[in-house]
DNA sequence: TTGAAAGCGCTACCAG
DNA sequence: CTGGTAGCGCTTTCAA
């Protein structure tokens, strides 16, 4: 691949030269501009990304870590992340961290190989301790869907807490009383702060959550439909579903409408995250909106903002969201005594 | 952030030497090993890509280009390759490309520039020549769901005329005689194969589609609301509806149970993709399995032995694929006259 | 087993 | 306006 000393030799200029019309740098003359700009066409010229960077200190690329492409949850997130990354000029390096500590570390690390000065990271199992390093060591690195009080200001994240208890005092308007609850298996904070929350305001209306009508599975359509023929089994009574995200409400619906219930006739379900699948289902599926996409793009330039330390003027409380409960099809005033 | 000058002053050695312990060189000794690898630990020294990548003329970066991460097909292409990347302990360098030439060359513009030696490429505007110039600037580029003769070799694709003419057959079968079809606005290659195909197989069976019953849209949920509330409203009956892709087929479902219409005792309707929502939908959606993953997973490992000159032993016959007929509950014997 | 040194392709500074 | 050149961080001969 033609460098640009080629270019150079061939245009019969300096390297220095084919540099600023590359650059677009003042002072060339028109017609340095076309000679070079021709040569550079016939050798089929690119500039070199890594050099450049090399030189220049800082490199073109956002980096971006989720677990897993798959899910549309986290590729919205990539894809707002994405978003500004055109913006900027940059280009996405994207790593996928599974949901282990190990795949976590080696992602990010990866990240800092490539030099790569601005990044958004979605973790999960490091530690907080480890986060502020890290932090500490990469100036443009923001986390997102993740709230660590010493380093507010780096953190863009959504209120579980709250998501529940909207959850909660949705339903307690709709006359229900007896509840049930599919929560993720994965022992990571937004499960058990979205219950937590939930409990709290069921508990605060005097109603509560029987034990056996908790059920913990895979945060996906599968886990939703074994977690719900484990609730139907259990034989207990409910009118009322808090799902832990769509993807397993969906699952739960299914299932629930394959053993003769009807939704939202005999069991009112909601969901968590407002996919734009949630939009389609059958019933439509009430649930809590998670701004996923304006999120990542919220923390993709602030972390474009803290590597080249512009002065930003958000304050913190502006990072912190809150879902907002969006009623559609698959909850209604509760039928049963 | 510290460099290799840094780790080899403290550590008392020479720069050679570090560069030796990082790359687990042979002939050093374990005394300089582990000085050096404590040192690199004091200082949190991290190797540089771009540095390594710039001498070693190769990088580690593994590049995919996809208009959209948002859709789930696409992320699902894009994990394949990411899976592939992980193996070969490579990082992925994704661009998205839109649906325009001008972005996709773009895209893949900056995969070069960072000098991306391998690259599995989804481009549907960029004409067979620029591609077929393309491929023979990078040896590691493979494209991905699209088929030109002089580089069948570096095609990965689907047989979507095939594809077509399966669910014809499978509707044909069903002893379907009125038949409606869906398909994307695009002016891609895939819509007109597929509906081909389909048209093809039905006039073989001395039947037709009637000119009126075939409607354009976005290749989306909405995309298949808009165009079934065309269908519906030209009036005309038909049993059977082939549809570009499990989006809008599900969006197709959507809008013909808010219409009265009972899928599939009233209306077959048949997907393409095999999306994993089409297992959840309800009813379940009979389509037909594209194995977008799989077919991702070669391509990259395709595209990683061209850049390294692996001999391959591919057969060019092996990278096309052929859809499969998934039935599930969407279509079912025609009950009308 | 180790070190010195020559670049990889590029930018930016300093002279001219 | 243009050219020469140092040096970004690293790998890899070649000598020692």
């Amino acid at each position: 691949m033609a460098t640009i000393k080629d270019v150079a030799r061939v245009a019969g200029v300096s390297v220095a030269s084919v540099s600023r019309v590359v650059n677009k740098g003042p002072k060339v003359s028109k017609k340095t501009i076309d000679k070079v700009t021709k040569v550079m066409n016939d050798l089929a010229y690119t500039p070199n990304a890594n050099a450049r960077a090399l030189v220049m200190q800082k490199s073109t690329t956002m980096g971006v870590v989720i677990p897993d492409l798959t899910d549309p949850f986290f590729a919205s997130l990539a894809n707002g992340v994405e978003q500004v990354a055109r913006l900027q000029n940059m280009q996405l390096l994207l790593s996928t961290g599974q949901v282990s500590a190990e795949t976590e570390r080696q992602a990010i690390n990866l990240l800092i190989e490539q030099r790569c000065d601005v990044m958004v990271i979605h973790s999960k199992k490091l530690s907080d301790d480890e986060l502020i390093a890290l932090t500490n060591k990469v100036p443009g690195l923001v986390l997102i869907d993740r709230y660590i009080k010493q380093i507010a200001h780096r953190c863009v994240w959504l209120d579980n807490l709250e998501g529940g208890k909207i959850a909660a005092r949705h339903l307690l308007a709709l006359k229900h009383q007896n509840f049930a609850c599919i929560s993720s298996k994965y022992k990571i904070d937004d499960p058990s702060l979205r219950l937590q929350g939930f409990e709290n305001e069921l508990n605060a209306a005097d109603f509560e959550i029987e034990p056996t009508l908790i059920e913990y599975g895979e945060p996906n359509l599968q886990g939703g439909e074994i977690t719900t023929q484990k609730l139907l089994a259990s034989g207990k009574k409910f009118s009322a579903l808090f799902v832990y995200n769509d993807a397993m409400a969906i699952g739960a619906i299914s299932t629930l409408e394959d053993n003769g219930y009807r939704v939202p006739t005999d069991i009112s379900v909601i969901g968590f995250d407002d996919v734009l699948l949630s939009r389609y289902s059958r019933p439509k599926l009430t649930t809590l909106n998670y701004p996923i996409e304006e999120m990542a793009r919220q923390a993709a330039n602030l972390a474009h903002q803290l590597a080249n330390k512009t002065p930003t003027i958000n304050e913190d409380e502006h990072l912190k969201h809150i879902p907002r409960l969006v009623k559609r099809e698959s909850t209604s005033l509760n039928t049963q005594k």
